[in-house]
DNA sequence: TTGCAGAATGCATACGTATGCGACGCCGTG
DNA sequence: CACGGCGTCGCATACGTATGCATTCTGCAA
């Protein structure tokens, strides 16, 4: 009864209607729907007498502008698709966050994609379909094709920790990038262990097709071969926690020398392998042997890893995404391809063994 | 010269056009615009013949339905919101992974809206003018003024891993609600402390006012009450890292009588305490304290941890909620208040003493 | 007072698709 | 042969908003 007529009561001011429209809001308030609109729309035209006239009325029914319309007509959904794989690396989760966080502060959402196979080709038919101001792919790749249709659509793609596939063709020219220096992280972190005395390196792997775990080894190789090492042995773990497992195992077989220190492509990775060398194997870190990762996610810091890892500097990271995104949706002017590096530090922690260096020990020795 | 052609007619209708609809593919394929947008339509009546030529004129042009066309006429955009606060705590991530990749399946997208307040209602405002056709909070609560809001818009309402405050009137009756059986967790966790002959168990809660910890809490003091215990100590870690650190650190404040084991609400809490007493203050678990946790997300089975911890099990939860999502849908009824409650089991690993039961401790003191 | 610039407003249309309705052809049955 | 039913199809319209254009209004200077 009671609830009835409340019910009808919202019936009348804001409830049945399933939606209100600018026209209601209009009748209302007495004015024309251009009003209403103008109204909602920043920068247009309206006295402030008849904007309170609209803006009361719009309280009093409730009314939201639909989205769908606005953007049929502006041509302008400002929604960002995000194409993301594995969240289980807290890498990817964090960086979500932020990059939703900061499209939200200025009027963009984000339209989630999470897909298995790399080739996320037909997501991106999905997406096309929202007519989605700008897509941001995060660890997964993007065929020349595909990238090809998106550029056709006029519609700016950046690769989030990850760059395009050398051999892919004229096509690829529009897709931009962002990424850490991988490069430079590899090379310090070689260079780390050379001058922490380290002499059997070993590396487990990414996936061997990822332009993130091609950049880490190279630089990696690069800064060992300045100290006159080699990568002593190599494993592969494909980002995976299960696989790096199965890697460190077979590294640290017993019974053959065993490497004193092991990068692994990525912190996430880098936990499976130091609690396989501690829990299966009983080897001691940094004592036995030394672990290094790469991406400097929160666990890192944990105190059953003290990772010694580079860091992949998330802020600046997903600054530089949105900085993209906003200049290629100001010009319409089709996006040149651009290619943005951010720097990341290396952290020191506990897992790498403080031995003297070459020189030193040599002293010690004598 | 027919594939130039067809080259041609490629690059001036699908390339160049920034978007190409309905009526541009009825064109090429000798169709009207009907014909078109019911090819496009499963169910609707067109003739083999016809689709066919649809396709292949579609196929030509790159022709995508465009969906906020489709969706401000069917009223339906075959989006759903999806709230949520902090993704470090990594059952966030995985859930998320697994309610986007379910509802891809369906059809439907997610649209993501990250927010730290606990308070979600300007965002929900946001997520109102995108028409979703549903809304799933995790992580967050709703106002009940903003329920109402939804309820008229009928807009069905999922609360993921919560539940609406008892007291919040009329208006929220008609918001749903996922998640496990928290109670009868934390009464398993109790009976298990109490079996393993623990004495001075305490208490970690999570954030104070959301339904998790109370269910959690209530349980686990009905367990402890079953066996003549209580909670013999208590702090706050508000579902937070560092704040699960520093309570565990009054807890065990050094010269006073310690407990011998702690229940933490979440295991991502429970990782930081378990590293504070291990690291900070030198105790060994489970030989000098014995810890449990809550959710059982992939960390809990790693080798540093081993954590005796009461799953929340994903997969069906997850189910659980595209379910309900699926039943509102269908029925354009107004939805009822629905309280889905998933049944989780006791997961036991290695971070719990195993300690003789009271009665045999007896004995062996006698 | 007149004139004029500039602001404010309303009218009409366009955005791209779905769908009710009437028209038409096809086929089988009486 | 007539007729009705069914499967297709096209026409026209509606969804809710933004915006160009013409019109009206306001205030200020001449």
């Amino acid at each position: 009864m009671n609830a009835a007529a409340a019910h009808r009561a919202a019936g009348t001011s804001a409830g049945m209607k399933s939606s209100v429209t600018s026209i209601d809001v209009a009748r209302l308030a007495e004015v024309s729907q251009s009003a209403v609109s103008r109204t909602f729309t920043p920068g247009a035209s309206v006295s402030e007498d008849t904007r309170r006239k609209v803006m009361e009325a719009a309280r009093k029914l409730g009314y939201r502008p639909n989205a769908h319309a606005r953007s049929l007509i502006t041509k302008r959904s400002r929604i960002i698709g995000l194409v993301l794989s594995y969240l289980e690396n807290l890498f990817y989760p964090v960086a979500l966050e932020q990059l939703a966080k900061r499209l939200q502060r200025d009027g963009y959402h984000v339209l989630l994609f999470v897909t298995e196979t790399q080739n996320a080709d037909e997501l991106v038919n999905e997406i096309l379909q929202y007519h989605v101001d700008g897509i941001v792919l995060a660890a997964t790749t993007l065929s020349s094709g595909l990238a090809q249709r998106c550029a056709d659509a006029a519609i700016p793609v950046v690769l989030f920790n990850r760059v395009m596939a050398a051999g892919s063709g004229a096509g690829a020219g529009t897709v931009s990038s962002v990424r850490s220096d991988n490069v430079a992280g590899g090379r310090a972190l070689a260079r780390h262990l050379a001058e922490t005395g380290h002499q059997r390196v070993a590396y487990i792997a990414g996936n061997e097709e990822s332009s993130t775990n091609l950049e880490r080894e190279r630089g990696f190789r690069d800064g060992l071969a300045e100290r006159g090492l080699r990568i002593w042995a190599r494993g592969v773990g494909n980002y995976d926690f299960e696989q790096a497992r199965v890697a460190a195992r077979e590294l640290f077989k017993p019974a053959a020398e065993r490497p004193d220190a092991v990068f692994v492509a990525s912190d996430h990775m880098a936990f499976a392998v130091m609690d396989t060398l501690r829990f299966e194997l009983g080897l001691r870190i940094p004592a036995d042997v030394s672990v290094v990762g790469f991406d400097n996610v929160p666990q890192a810091d944990w105190g059953s890893y003290r990772l010694t890892t580079v860091e992949q500097p998330v802020q600046p990271m997903v600054e530089a995404t949105v900085g993209l995104l906003q200049k290629y949706l100001r010009n319409d002017a089709s996006p040149q391809s651009e290619n943005v590096v951010v720097p990341g530090q290396l952290i020191l922690r506990d897992s790498v063994r403080q031995g003297q260096a070459p020189a030193a020990r040599k002293r010690k020795n004598a």
